[in-house]
RNA sequence: GCGUCUGUAGUUCAACUGGAUAGAACGACGGACUUCGGAUCCGUAGGUUAGGGGUUCGAUUCCUCUCAGGCGUGCCA
């Protein structure tokens, strides 16, 4: 049997390491499309081919020589100048042993490091709706992969709860009300508007009674307002099961803003100007110095986020990962700048913009806007469609790529949801596992004999550490969507070619469904979705 | 105008960050169990990778120009 020494590995890394032992260099490590071409190559003949005067397809046939005394290795062989590598049946076996052992923690990570991971941060003017939890779904769904890996990460909530908006959230509550009270009112051209206005001027009315609409009290409305919309959103993130590790409010930042400026000052990261204080934020790439107290001496909105991050920054994690709506991509280079004029440095943070999410209903252009309150609600489309398929829905996107999708394709549930149909090959399995009449002890110690699909099946559900570990370090969450699907497509597959039950190879054929369904099973969990055993 | 993201099959997306014949899914069309769940499987059609030029053994990937679209370009947040 082959030695695992390192358990954590993942294969690729396992063939790295030993090629790179062998050549004294980095190599790249691939997996052909194909399979005939081995589990593994490498294209090192051709970088050698220079400094060695001689042809890849030499280099090769003389490399492929030298991996003859591997036991992880069946066969090692040139084609064309690369170099392909068969893995043996007793390191997939005691691969697999090891994963079955490991059960749920297969390819849990030992990574050291502290993340702070910031997103959703919505204004808590209103319920999210469906663009913001494009951001809150991929956002977590990267915390349950990083700290899969093993990264310390903390969950964070930045509340907007300064500055005008919140303002302008009291006032609309008040005209609501004064409107529902039988007055003619006069909206501005800027206040929020939807049900959800309307329904919290009625509970304030419950709740207050009318003495709450009179014109003192708006600041007190709009600090009411904004604790329950703060509860609203809450549960709209519980609802998809989305929970933050730690809320922070830009009010209480705020009181830390004077040592900020300090700091930029002593640092001469500021200048006066028109009576105005600027950012020198163009010495760092920015198009322009940025106002960050205004005339008025009211601070701009730049002045609370430079200060937040001054805050994050003395809190001393290893990196900073802000997840953005693609609208505030201009905000990227200012807060960079800051975070240099006081001191540290800014290549430890890392913004991820998660692009628009174009809703069409029938056809339709759906424009969303706050203000306008004809935006969808989170909530509404979690309802409809369940929050397994808007959790796969957007992780499965690239965040960088603008989404646009129909409402009402979403809301139907049948056999093109890929959800169904990886969970259907996760509960074949355990109706397979039901109809056995085999000990769990038998299945888990017999030897998986492998023929060309069988390893083809095994090797994909044994690739699942890779594929968690590049999905983080890519930051593309579809990676593990993509590979559920194919391993489910693989299984589907498998499972009408093969009879399993009752027969030669029954103990052998269920382990290796094991391991398949175990790997469903933890990538589905890394994407908050539970794995079904029946359905 | 400038910045930024994007452009790959009818549609939605891949392509391991420079590697082998550009792959999947959905949709379309045609097939498959008196075997364990047909919510499945098998097959067929569909491509000048937006376009030109460059770098090299090799480009969807890197550089450059052009074209098209989204977002940004408040002393709003």
């Amino acid at each position: 049997m082959v030695k695992l020494k390192k358990r954590f590995h993942n294969m690729r890394k396992i063939v790295e390491e030993i090629l790179e032992e062998k050549f004294q260099k980095s190599v790249v490590v691939e997996i052909p499309k194909e399979s005939k071409f081995g589990e593994f190559s490498t294209p090192v003949a051709f970088s050698l081919a220079k400094e060695l005067r001689k042809s890849p397809m030499i280099i090769a046939e003389e490399l492929a020589k030298e991996f003859t005394e591997f036991n992880e290795f069946s066969k090692v062989e040139a084609v064309k100048g690369y170099l392909n590598f068969y893995l043996s049946e007793d390191f997939l076996n005691s691969y697999s042993d090891g994963a079955l052992v490991d059960g749920d923690r297969f390819g849990e990570g030992n990574e050291s490091g502290k993340i702070l991971l910031e997103f959703v941060s919505a204004n808590p003017t209103g319920p999210l709706h469906i663009g913001h939890s494009r951001g809150a779904i991929y956002g977590d769904t990267l915390l349950k992969i990083g700290k899969y890996l093993g990264y310390e990460i903390e969950a964070e909530y930045y509340i907007n709860d300064a500055g005008r908006q919140i303002d302008l959230l009291g006032l609309s509550i008040y005209l609501s009300g004064k409107e529902l009270l039988g007055k003619t009112v006069t909206y501005p051209e800027e206040y929020y508007r939807g049900d959800y206005i309307v329904d919290m001027a009625k509970e304030a009315l419950t709740e207050f009674g009318e003495k709450i609409f009179r014109e003192e009290s708006i600041g007190d409305l709009a600090s009411w307002g904004k604790e329950k919309m703060m509860v609203e959103i809450v549960q709209n993130l519980d609802s998809v099961g989305i929970k933050f590790d730690v809320f922070v409010s830009e009010r209480d930042i705020f009181r830390e803003w004077e040592d900020s400026l300090k700091e930029l000052e002593s640092r001469g990261g500021v200048y006066k100007e028109d009576g105005k204080l600027w950012l020198k934020s163009t010495q760092f790439g920015d198009e322009k110095d940025r106002v960050i107290v205004r005339e008025n001496s009211v601070p701009t909105y730049l002045a609370g986020d430079i200060a937040y991050h001054h805050n994050k920054y003395n809190r001393d994690y290893d990196k900073y990962i802000n997840i953005w709506g693609a609208d505030h991509h201009g905000y990227i280079k200012r807060v960079e700048s800051a975070i240099e004029f006081l001191g540290y440095n800014s290549k430890q943070l890392e913004v991820i913009l998660t692009q628009m999410v174009a809703l069409l209903k029938d056809g339709e252009p759906y424009k969303m806007s706050k203000r306008a309150g004809n935006f969808v609600l989170m909530r509404d489309v979690v309802d409809e469609v369940g929050a397994d398929a808007l959790r796969y829905t957007f992780a499965s996107k690239t965040p960088d790529t603008s989404l646009q999708f129909d409402v009402a394709e979403l809301t139907k549930q049948d056999n093109s949801n890929p959800i169904y149909y990886i969970n259907y090959a996760h509960a074949r399995i355990h109706s397979l596992l039901r109809k056995s009449s085999l000990l769990e002890k038998d299945i888990l110690q017999s030897r998986i004999e492998l023929d060309a699909k069988r390893k083809e099946l095994l090797f994909l559900a044994l690739r699942l550490p890779e594929i968690v570990r590049d999905s983080f370090e890519s930051r593309q969450t579809q990676k593990l969507t993509d590979y559920l699907h194919s391993l489910a497509s693989n299984f589907h597959s498998f499972y009408n070619s093969n009879k399993i039950v009752e027969t030669e190879s029954e103990a052998q054929l269920l382990k290796l469904s094991l391991v398949v369904a175990n790997s469903i099973k933890i990538g589905l969990s890394l994407l908050g979705i539970e794995a079904k055993e029946s359905m």
